[in-house]
DNA sequence: TGTTCAATCTTTACATTGTAAAGTTAATAT
DNA sequence: ATATTAACTTTACAATGTAAAGATTGAACA
C-alpha cells in the first residue's frame, strides 16, 4: 500500500487503471504498459497477476458488466412490481450503453461477455445480466398468474433480450440518429411483447 | 499481373487477403504485414494504397458487406410479395452471421460500420442493407394499403432493424445455446412486429 | 533470531507490428 | 529519348506483448 517495492493492490489497482484507460481512449488505447505505467509499476509487473493481456481484459470486462448489473438492479429495486421492472430494465439497458457506448464495444465488440462468466453448464444462466432477467421474468410470470411452457419461456426471455440488446448495439455501434426519438422507442412496446 | 516488380492490382489483392485472413484467424490475426505477405510484397508496399490499417480495414468491410448484401438481395428475390420478403430477410440476417461470426465481430466489433458508408447526411440512408430494409418495408406498406406517420414508419424499421441484430448479436457474440430453437425464434413473431 | 522461500517486482531482451522516409523501378506522357 | 510519377523496396524506429533471469521483501519456520 505504501511505496515501497511491493505495491500492495496491483492487481485492483491494474484493472482499475484499465477502466480508466477505456473510458478516456476506448480498448484500443489500452495496453498492458500503459496500464502498469499508469500503477507506476515496470511494465513486465503485471505478469504476476494476469497470465497475459486477455486475462486482465477478462477482469475488466467483469468490472464494467458489474457496473452494468448495478444499473439493472437500480431497475428492480425502483419498480413496484415485476412487469414495471422488466420495462425498465428495458429501458435502463440501452440507456446505460448509449451513456458509455465505449463500455459496449468494450464488452461485446471483440471477444465474446458470456463466455468469462460460464463455469459448466451449456446456457448462458452464468452471465449475471440474463440471470437476473430471468429472475425477473419467472417473477412477473407469477404475478399475472401465467403459465408457459419453458419452450415459450425461453422465446420470451430470448426476445426481451435481444431486442434491448439490438437497440443497444444499433444506438452504440453505428452511431445512427434516427430522427424518431430513441427514447420513445425505448419507452414503447419493443421492450415489452 | 505478371511477377514484375509492379504487382498490377494490389489493392483488390489486399483486400481479398484480408477478408481471407479474417476468415481463418479473425481481426486479431488480420495484420498489414500479413497481407502484404500473402501478395507477395514488401510490408510498406500498401501503402501505396492505403493511408493506414484502418483504410484497409474499411476496405475489407465494404467487401464483407456486399457479401451480406448478396444475401438479403437473394431473400428479396426469392420471396413473392413485400410481407414474406421481410421476414425472410430478418432469417438472413440472422443465419448469414451465425454461419459467419467471425463476420459479425469483424463488422460490428469495434469500428462503426455505418460510417463507412455514410456521406453527408445525418441518417443511416446510405447503408446499404438499411437501404433495403426500408425500402421493402416501404413496399410493403404499399401492398397492404396501410398508412403511417414517418416518426411510426421509424419505429417500425427500428424495431425490424434491431430485432434482427440483436439476434444475431446474441447468437454470434455470446455463444450462448438456448435450448429453445434458434430457427423457431427466427421464424417466430420475434422478426414481425 | 536468523534462514529460507515464495510472491512480487525490475531489468533486459526479443519478435511482431504500424508507419515514416528515402531510394528504386518501370510505365506513361511529352 | 527523356522526364515524370505511381508503385514498389529497403531501412529505420517506436510501441507493444511477452519471455527469462535477477532483485526485493514479507512471512513461515527452525
Amino acid at each position: 500500500m505504501s511505496d515501497s517495492y511491493h505495491h500492495g493492490n496491483l492487481k485492483q489497482a491494474l484493472i482499475d487503471a484499465g477502466v480508466k484507460i477505456i473510458n478516456e481512449s476506448g480498448e484500443s488505447g489500452l495496453s498492458l504498459r500503459k496500464a502498469a505505467a499508469l500503477c507506476n509499476v515496470s511494465h513486465a509487473a503485471p505478469y504476476a497477476h494476469f497470465k497475459d493481456k486477455e486475462e486482465l481484459i477478462e477482469e475488466i470486462k467483469k468490472n464494467v458488466t458489474g457496473q452494468f448489473m448495478e444499473e439493472l438492479q437500480n431497475a428492480v429495486r425502483e419498480a413496484s412490481d415485476a412487469e414495471s421492472a422488466l420495462i425498465s430494465m428495458g429501458r435502463r439497458y440501452v440507456l446505460f450503453f448509449l451513456h458509455n457506448p465505449d463500455y459496449f464495444k468494450f464488452l461485446f465488440g471483440s471477444q465474446n461477455i458470456v463466455a468469462h462468466f460460464r463455469t459448466d453448464k451449456e446456457y448462458e444462466e452464468d452471465y449475471p445480466p440474463f440471470k437476473l432477467l430471468k429472475e425477473i421474468y419467472i417473477n412477473f410470470l407469477r404475478e399475472k398468474n401465467i403459465k408457459k411452457k419453458k419452450n415459450e419461456q425461453e422465446l420470451d426471455l430470448l426476445k426481451l433480450w435481444s431486442s434491448a440488446h439490438g437497440l443497444a448495439a444499433i444506438a452504440c455501434m453505428s452511431k445512427v440518429k434516427l430522427s424518431c426519438d430513441w427514447k420513445k422507442a425505448i419507452e414503447g412496446d419493443i421492450l415489452l411483447k
